[in-house]
DNA sequence: CGTTTTACTGAATACGATTGCAAAAAAAAA
DNA sequence: TTTTTTTTTGCAATCGTATTCAGTAAAACG
């Protein structure tokens, strides 16, 4: 037996059960007023007809259809964003929301998509590792759309969301640097347009600055390949950086194989290398690296929880977040001497 | 001004253009019979309202939801199924389909996340990485919604699938090492219960056999942890194999990390190391892993059209195929004497 | 046992679009 | 201009559910 398209609706169920349409649908709403007995016999005869309530004729008369749309970039290139994915998908699930994915890239411009997600009757937007437009977050709140994002904001936005505390990050670095005696630190860039390696980087040169200490400067656009090749550029050359500071850990996976493979240096005796997210592989045994973490399942938690809030009470003001990072202290960079200068070191996960 | 959830319709379109509801949607569908002229006052009256059709009201009058269901699991551990979910999720995009996304574990059981699907409505169904009890997966095929699986396939049931040529890849290395004079070959699986695992060592052992040659085995669940325990546990005794096939990527650079800094073993002097998927960081330098490819961009691509495909003509019988994978040699295997015995030497991507 | 209260039930309507059909308008033919 | 043909348009029905409201049955009360 062949049924087209699923077309069983609560009508023949209320028929097969003898009860009218009003019965069923009360009695697969979890708190209509129905008798045990009624609705004992909706279920059975909706279980004998494979009847299951159609969302969108739901969400139709509701006004709610507890979906979420969920804008990310990166995904695969950079491992940190895949597990952002993988946490919020999860974390979504388990509260009921049902997630539009739309992946894209970092460049993208999402003016094209934000129309699809509310043609949807998405409840909510979260976005991560792509940047939205001021005017298209801004139609989105209006309409009554909750946006958050997580690693990026938008200046003056109203909209929430969520970083690791990138700047402070960067600080942090820059001081072991200098506690462990490096003196031509060198910092590899992300792309020149995200805010994550941007307060980074600012970061990083405050304190280079503050003690009068210059700082060599490549560019890498986040991946492996880019960034391998740029530390041969700097590495390569009569003076060489003698640290580097990374915006991202794939890419400083990239530096050390580049420093190591390539040329033959020796990590951190020759130069030490740092990164910033704290990936799994970086703790494989054959990098070590030393890096800043992000506190993702914070962000995580924070972002889903507070889109939901704002979900339910529009009103709320839009809630941002600074999370600080962690440093974790691996083998791939030089130490302080002593290595008893106040340094924590973190545990692996 | 702040307008509550998005609540303009096409009536009120309707009203500010002049002209009666039914224009307004037939300015919308790109088809209907309309003068170029009330389109124009449709569409200037709909921009100044910010108005938007909606899918839900849509949908449910045409019966179509473009909306696909996708199901993954392996996302965070596994950079090829992650590259999967990139690659579907594009294309499904660029087809004009929306993606309901669920993210899974390997094991746990689909039996309560498809009733979600199908109450969404969704025209299809995508499953990765991720295994379909029959029951249910007949379900689905009986109300109407295919199925389309990657990398799975179970027995007899009446859906679509694409595989990698697990079998034959796992006879490929097999016959590498042989050819290379290995002596003591192993086996590292992934879970016992995937079929891509249970199929590559299937093809594996079937030529060792026919040579008489004795295999060693042990089980890593598909981490890189887990790989890089099981080999500790192998190489780490009085008769160690010179030779470790593993059932994925991830696992054989957990086994390269426990070779190399675990054990300081050389490789591929000592120990040959073999992987499958081929995934980015196999060509990283630090590793140079021989592997077979999985041919990931034709197994997407035919398994969206196919689905697609069939959502268009139901009647239609499910395709299922075999894909050959293709070896690449790195460094991590000793090669046959000569290199000139007839094997090809894949280019990096 | 009559009366008031409470608990269920069903008929009717609404949600926001698409679409068949018939009437109206415009264009083409006579 | 009149007739015929073609193109547009609006009315009304429809998709499958939730929900209001009025009515009925059951329970509680005095």
């Amino acid at each position: 037996m062949k049924h087209s398209r699923n077309s069983v609706t609560s009508i023949e169920v209320a028929k097969l059960a003898g009860v009218s349409q009003s019965s069923v649908s009360r009695a697969f709403s979890h708190e209509g007023p129905v008798s045990a007995k009624t609705r004992r016999k909706v279920l059975d005869a909706a279980r004998k007809l494979g009847y299951q309530p159609n969302a969108m004729a739901r969400s139709l008369i509701t006004r709610r259809t507890s979906m979420v749309g969920m804008v990310i970039a990166n995904v695969h290139n950079n491992p940190f964003y895949t597990e952002v994915l993988d946490l919020l998908s999860r974390k979504f699930q388990k509260l009921g929301q049902k997630v539009m994915l739309f992946i894209v890239n970092r460049d993208q411009n999402l003016d094209d998509i934000l129309p699809q997600l509310l043609e949807y009757q998405v409840e909510g937007i979260l976005v991560t590792a792509a940047t939205l437009s001021s005017t298209m977050a801004e139609e989105c709140e209006r309409w009554g759309r909750p946006v958050a994002m997580i690693n990026r904001y938008v200046p003056g936005v109203h909209a929430s969301w969520f970083c690791c505390a990138n700047y402070e990050g960067g600080k942090m670095v820059a001081k072991l640097m200098l506690d462990a005696n490096h003196q031509r630190p060198a910092f590899l860039a992300g792309s020149e347009d995200t805010t994550t390696s941007i307060d980074r980087e600012r970061g990083f040169m405050e304190i280079l600055n503050q003690e009068n200490v210059e700082a060599l400067r490549e560019i890498g656009e986040y991946t492996y390949q880019d960034a391998y090749d740029a530390a041969i550029r700097m590495l390569d050359r009569k003076d060489p950086p003698d640290a580097i500071f990374c915006a991202n850990d794939i890419m400083a996976l990239g530096v050390m194989d580049a420093a190591k493979n390539g040329l033959g240096l020796k990590i951190p005796e020759e130069v030490s290398i740092i990164g910033f997210d704290d990936i799994p592989i970086s703790s494989w045994s054959s990098y070590s690296l030393t890096t800043v973490r992000q506190p993702i399942q914070r962000m995580v938690d924070a972002s889903v929880e507070e889109l939901l809030n704002r979900i339910e009470n529009p009103e709320r003001e839009p809630l941002q977040e600074v999370i600080p990072g962690e440093l974790v202290i691996r083998g791939s960079a030089r130490m302080p001497g002593g290595l008893s200068s106040g340094w924590v070191i973190s545990q692996d996960r």
